[in-house]
RNA sequence: GCUCUAUUCGUCUAGGGGACUAGGACGUGUCCCUCUCAAGGACAAAACACGGGUUCGAAUCCCGUAUGGAGCACCA
């Protein structure tokens, strides 16, 4: 085989939102583009326009660029393919229908949807297979022209073979047979003059000259449909892959965009790119996950640079059958990422906007300051708020003297604990206000009062925080400094006055 | 219903005739560490869908069955 340059695609259509299923089979495209030095087009398929919602386009090119998916050529990047909108390529599709129809690989259908309709439903009634009967496809000359002249609308449709077979080879499941007495006279352009999916794809990947179509699994089925298609016109064909699905995190049905899915637990399971943006995932973790599914690295590494995963990438080797959706493991290599792949700097930096649209007001300071302590602490980058919000709260939210009474001690000793701390940390000058004193004098406080040190620093805890989880108490305490913390500590003691 | 396709721990996966007492990871459990929550450390439970072949030998090859998934539109 000569080898020629490596362009593969990601043909979406624009009917919505790009969601995860979609973004996996963009990644993998894409993978196999990069693997190869080769190009990635984004090519948008919007050739139903019934289904065509404004804006999506945008929408999909937003969600692949926040996860680094870049496309070499698209609709808003020349490159002497395009055009890359299948609705500005009519005349195209409509010159080799009509080479089609010239050639006798394909004719005219002037069955009305009534029709087919009612032949569908007496096939249904006499259990065959439902399908097309191939009424038009031995009308005669003088039938067609009369139908013509009458100015009846026809579609066009591609002329199967009746017998034999087509075999088409699949990268990643090798050889696949079709009897093509089981085909179907596939409608390839529509009575309103845009072609179907088969006849813009076939087409389009011709003329773009996609070296690897890579599509998801539910086209395997109208391979065949193609494969003629690629015949009749006599064009060299590319390789196809066919990628497995991604299914509901309880591996019932695939992940769709068009469902309300819900885990076993009752949780709403995320099926949007943005969605997961949304709920303080990153991209970087995110691709590192989908790539783990249905593709392995070749060792035991599972966490792993994008770049190393381009290196290492074979479409060969993806694994054929369809898979769940492993939504705790993106949870923790998220955590992962978060306190060993990002700098202090770059997490502060991503944080930042997370805090704002909870309306803090955020220190940058402040916020470089406590990244040691939250970043072992949170999944997801929203945690940051629930966790450590408090540090950019304008007011106090005290605490609730229930919260601050531990288990085990009454209002008398927490109040006690409080007096005595207050006292204490008094005394310590503020330069020497540093983690280390604090912990010194907490400890002391546990052997003096008769305390164990859950109840010391959990009652400090609270009443410096205001809330009963959040970062090390001493941490904390130094952070907000000398006057902050006795303030607090004040305030909690006459919440228990 | 028909067609295609797949099937290894709960989940993602390794494996492709002998290296399998089936490996790793997430999750789960127990223990350690511990000021909360995490993180970290140690250990544990946990799988070749089933039935027939082929073979000296099968998780691995073949055939059936079962189950899952997809497709069967003038949607992609």
């Amino acid at each position: 085989m000569t080898q020629k340059t490596v362009r593969t695609r990601f043909a979406p259509s624009p009917t919505g939102p790009l969601h995860i299923g979609g973004v996996r089979t963009a990644l993998f495209s894409w993978l196999l583009a990069r693997h190869h030095g080769g190009k990635f087009i984004l090519r948008i398929e919007d050739t139903d326009q019934k289904r065509f919602v404004e804006g999506s386009i945008e929408l999909i090119t937003d969600a692949l660029s926040w996860l680094g998916i870049d496309y070499d050529e698209g609709p808003d990047k020349a490159g002497g393919f395009g055009p890359y909108v299948q609705s500005e390529r009519l005349p195209l599709y409509q010159k080799w229908a009509q080479w089609l129809l010239d050639n006798d690989k394909a004719y005219r259908c002037f069955c009305s949807s009534e029709r087919l309709e009612q032949v569908n439903n007496e096939k249904k009634a006499r259990k065959e297979p439902h399908g097309y009967d191939r009424l038009c496809r031995t009308l005669s000359k003088e039938e067609i022209e009369q139908n013509l002249a009458d100015g009846k609308t026809f579609t066009i449709r591609l002329k199967v073979p009746l017998d034999g077979q087509t075999v088409g080879h699949d990268l990643i499941r090798g050889e696949v047979v079709f009897d093509n007495n089981t085909l179907q006279d596939a409608v390839i352009l529509k009575t309103d003059g845009f072609p179907t999916y088969h006849l813009a794809n076939v087409i389009d990947d011709h003329f773009m000259e996609i070296s690897h179509v890579t599509r998801a699994n539910e086209w395997l089925p109208s391979l065949p449909l193609h494969l003629i298609l690629w015949d009749a016109f006599g064009w060299e064909k590319p390789l196809y892959a066919h990628l497995p699905v991604l299914l509901n995190p309880n591996g019932q049905g695939k992940m769709s965009k068009r469902f309300e899915a819900f885990n076993a637990d009752g949780k709403k399971i995320l099926v949007l790119a943005k969605e997961y943006k949304d709920a303080g995932y990153l991209p970087e973790a995110m691709l590192n996950f989908m790539v783990n599914i249905g593709w392995n690295f070749g060792d035991e590494r599972e966490v792993f640079t994008i770049q190393e995963a381009i290196e290492r990438f074979d479409i060969n080797t993806v694994n054929p059958a369809n898979s769940a959706f492993p939504i705790e493991k993106l949870d923790w290599m998220n955590g992962v990422y978060i306190r060993e792949k990002l700098s202090m700097d770059d997490l502060a930096k991503r944080l930042r906007p997370i805090l704002e649209n909870a309306g803090l007001e955020v220190n940058v300071d402040r916020l470089l300051k406590i990244m040691p302590l939250v970043r072992e602490r949170i999944k997801s980058l929203n945690d940051i708020v629930d966790l450590a919000g408090f540090f950019f709260h304008e007011t106090f939210a005290p605490p609730t003297p229930e919260m601050l009474i531990p288990k085990k001690m009454d209002k008398a000793g927490t109040k006690a604990l409080l007096d005595a701390s207050y006292d204490r940390y008094s005394a310590v000058p503020e330069a020497e206000f540093l983690t280390a004193n604090l912990l010194a004098i907490g400890t002391g406080l546990v052997s003096d009062l008769s305390l164990n040190n859950s109840q010391v620093f959990g009652v400090l805890r609270v009443a410096v925080t205001g809330q009963s989880i959040s970062t090390p108490t001493f941490e904390t305490m130094e952070i907000f400094g000398k006057e902050e913390s006795l303030k607090r500590i004040k305030i909690a003691i006459d919440l228990l006055a």
